[in-house]
DNA sequence: CACTTGACGAGCT
DNA sequence: TAGCTCGCCAAGT
């Protein structure tokens, strides 16, 4: 797309979260150069939850790690799907957030 | 064109 | 410690 959207371009860094990882609305935010534009992220999330998608949408939570979009879920559960990816989830926080927390502005 | 809507985040009470 | 308020901003109506 010669004019990207907002809500495009979280899209394309959602699909880059390698398994086994997580990022943050905030991290996302900062990426696309709108550090104060974490809410537009999550935003975007919701009209990302259609399934012709297919993102990994889950493996994005808030700046404590915990899974705040959990609400949007149908089933499987989002804690269903990080556990998947072997990602521990105790009381809908992500463990050892700090250590597979995937910053696209570090690691892309 | 103006108003409302949030999967947020940081700060304050 | 837990809960509430304020700021921010694109997209949808």
């Amino acid at each position: 797309m010669e004019n990207p959207t907002f809500y495009q371009q979280v899209y394309e860094i959602v699909s880059l979260i390698p398994e086994g990882r997580v990022t943050t609305y905030g991290a996302i935010a900062k990426a696309l150069g709108s550090s104060k534009s974490s809410r537009l992220v999550g935003t975007a999330l919701i009209s990302a939850h259609q399934p012709t998608l297919s993102l990994p949408i889950h493996r994005v939570v808030n700046s404590s790690g915990l899974l705040t979009g959990k609400n949007h879920y149908h089933h499987p559960t989002m804690q269903e799907l990080l556990e998947a990816d072997g990602i521990q989830v105790i009381d809908d926080k992500v463990q050892n957030f700090n250590e597979i927390f995937w910053d696209p502005l570090t690691e892309l």
